[in-house]
RNA sequence: CGCGGAGUGGAGCAGCUCGGUAGCUCGUCGGGCUCAUAACCCGAAGGUCGUAGGUUCAAAUCCUGCCUCCGCAA
């Protein structure tokens, strides 16, 4: 079986390491143009050209699908199947209905729920108990085509939105060659998506980085581990940007903002409190709970939404 | 030249405005107290103050170049 692999950032990485490990015929790859990145806005290739190249497979980095230049390269690797993982870009008709079996998706979420760019780090953000990876036959909608397998895993409360995309990848890896080898076989069993039951989990900016800890802590924490490792949450301090890397969950209580233990430093919630671990003051470093401390003798009652 | 913050013993910070031989909290090491301790008490080690120049009798502190880190913007 031809594979013609499209992705971008690590997540498909996994993905394309699955497809080669299973010694499927990986014949081109399709990943985003390379951006500038970082304060000096140097140029930076995506992780799975990065990744291709290892393996000297030819790499394509389009800046649009939609005019036929795209579908004549394609057309001229005759792929069997066109895998997708976390490409970033919309295929029109005429490639999805392309090669033999079609276009299938590798989406990092149990679908319905969560179409769109950023399924996984939202489920972190609304606190979901569980996520998984769906396989899906690709139409021309926002991830609405037709699931193939699902792969479920438990989110701990502890699991930040880095982590789980690490179990989801591997995981990814696996089902989508199961979902080929089953396509094989004919043995398929697509499924319709019940639209009344779908979400929609568009990408994250950094407007909703902004702690709110008048709501309850489990909220707050959720966002904390949901951001991680980007955006960050960040609230204020002493008028600069603290972000605030990693937290855990706290029985103690007390006014919203309000200092209420040093060990760890735990601030009040609207309900509850949330240990701050790790956090990073606007130029400075990013540094432990009690690193900070020391330079920042803060005490038990201050509130630090105030200072 | 996109905007801004920062580089001070192992860690986090103060000192820099008003130049004059380095301070705080913690860690480390030694000793003491204690049934015991991450607690407390006493003592010690450890710093070319990012780097290269300049001004000066004298610079962490003023001026200039460079390096590195970080926040914002992209």
């Amino acid at each position: 079986m031809r594979v013609l692999f499209m992705g971008t950032p690590d997540f498909a990485v996994a993905c394309l390491k699955g497809l080669v490990e299973a010694n499927y015929e990986v014949c081109a790859v399709f990943t985003q143009p390379d951006k500038p990145r970082g304060r000096k806005m140097v140029m930076t290739p995506p992780d799975v050209k990065v990744y291709a190249q290892e393996l000297n497979l030819p790499v394509y980095q389009p800046k649009t699908l939609k005019d036929g230049e795209a579908l004549e390269i394609i057309k001229g690797y005759q792929p069997d199947v066109i895998v997708v993982a976390a490409y970033g870009k919309i295929l029109p008709k005429s490639i999805i209905d392309y090669p033999k079996y079609g276009c299938i998706n590798v989406h990092g979420s149990i679908l319905p729920k969560y179409r769109g760019a950023a399924p996984i780090q939202w489920s972190v953000i609304n606190g979901d108990k569980e996520t998984g990876v769906t396989t899906m036959q690709m139409n021309e909608g926002l991830d609405t085509g037709d699931m193939l397998l699902i792969d479920k895993m438990p989110i701990a409360i502890d699991d930040t939105t880095e982590s789980v995309f690490d179990k989801l990848a591997v995981m990814g890896g696996e089902i989508i060659v199961k979902t080929l080898k089953l396509a094989e076989e004919g043995k398929l069993n697509p499924i319709k998506q019940d639209d009344l039951k779908s979400s929609y989990a568009p990408m994250l900016d950094k407007s909703i980085s902004e702690i709110d800890f008048t709501k309850d802590a489990l909220t707050v924490h959720n966002l904390i581990r949901g951001l991680y490792s980007w955006p960050i949450a960040q609230t204020t301090f002493k008028g600069k940007k603290l972000k605030v890397y990693k937290s855990a969950l706290s029985k103690l209580s007390g006014k919203v903002g309000e200092v209420v233990s040093l060990e760890p430093l735990t601030i009040a919630c609207g309900e509850n409190a949330v240990e701050i671990l790790e956090l990073q003051l606007e130029g400075k470093k990013r540094m432990d709970y009690k690193s900070f401390l020391l330079g920042h003798h803060i005490e038990c009652g201050t509130n630090i939404l105030e200072v």
